[in-house]
DNA sequence: AAAAATTGATTGAATAGTCAGTCACCACGT
DNA sequence: ACGTGGTGACTGACTATTCAATCAATTTTT
């Protein structure tokens, strides 16, 4: 069975140890080396259990990736509907990332590895494909309500926030796959484009 | 030892059909799943010869790298001095690609598992980041280039460029790991952003 | 004949997954 | 208050398989 399958199970204590000790065997052997085993290592429970819990190695996956999608989509700005070119700032921000809570490298890693997973697993990318939806809407709706306030220039918000979508997916990739540091400087192009394309004048 | 050795080994039959299996293996299992077993399936000749060319399997894998990322760089679209607007033109279509030769998602697959792998290996990281950089000083190289023509405006070519590239990789990222078309927006708004925050007016 | 290419058989270490069984706890009837 | 039985959490030992890697032997090339 997957997660808490009754409302009324204890606090969920052993599934967050487990995502917990996934997440840490993750991080350290990457996805392609990690193994029931090292997951187990990480955990102060024995390696057994986890069959407890999952029904195979895929569904434990599986469910760590529906726990880190969540994670993932806490991380997005609220919109208080006060300005939406704020409220876009706090999207530029949390996309190039400085001290965001657990926007560490460890995170992000975590999260390209299983995208990546998505590559040849039909499961893995439809979670994805969910949400990048859901992002991309947050986003257009966003530009859509700047536009009715006429603090953004009459432009494509579906086109322009699958741009956003995109920078997104992008920065993750390179920040944890490349040294080159080239994200301060696309920021600062990027955040030009923002003024010069997006922003009324 | 790695590749070949010698500058006047046969035509390296041997060693292309080897990556040709490499390729045909990623490409059906997907890297977590690669084994020399299936390598060797895909390959005319028998597994252990595999081992005769290469002291290890990550030797191979590395050889595998260099080698694809020799075909990612031949695909940059040459520069003839004509015209920077048209080269830049050039290089959008292959970022968004529609038919180019194999850029397949086959191909961009592997890219990106091999790309992946960065994340947790070193080895694999600074290949990336040097052809990261490859990429990056030839598109800024174009949009210099361009400007000194009067055809592009006084951008930092650095910066522009840093964005391209970021692009580049998050095109590569998001067409392969998810079903969300939204790579055709993304593309609108790109050329919106470079006919008005690049080109001349 | 020497060197290089090629093979099948084999090894030892991991691998995912199973299984029989222990333990703590809780509800129930008496 | 006291058994009694049921349930789910938990474990360590185990299996069958697959893995990367080795090697002695054979064929092919030079």
């Amino acid at each position: 069975m997957n997660q808490g399958t009754s409302f009324l199970d204890d606090p969920d204590d052993t599934r967050e140890a487990i995502m917990r000790a996934t997440y840490v065997a993750l991080g350290k052997h990457g996805y392609s080396d990690l193994t029931i085993q090292r997951i187990g290592d990480e955990f102060s429970k024995s390696k057994s259990l986890l069959y407890h819990h999952y029904d195979s190695k895929d569904d434990l996956l599986l469910d760590f990736l529906e726990f880190m999608l969540t994670q993932l989509e806490e991380q997005l700005p609220v919109y208080k509907d006060s300005g939406a070119d704020d409220h876009i700032q706090d999207i530029v921000d949390q996309t190039f990332v400085f001290g965001g809570t657990h926007t560490s490298d460890d995170f992000a890693r975590a999260i390209l590895e299983l995208r990546t997973q998505g590559a040849n697993d039909d499961a893995f990318r439809s979670y994805f494909t969910r949400s990048d939806q859901f992002v991309r809407k947050h986003v257009a709706h966003t530009i859509r309500s700047g536009i009715e306030q006429g603090i953004f220039r009459d432009v494509d918000p579906q086109e322009t926030a699958a741009l956003f979508q995109l920078t997104f997916v992008g920065t993750m990739t390179q920040r944890v796959t490349s040294d080159d540091d080239v994200l301060e400087d696309a920021r600062a192009e990027f955040e030009r484009y923002v003024r010069e394309c997006l922003l009324a004048e």
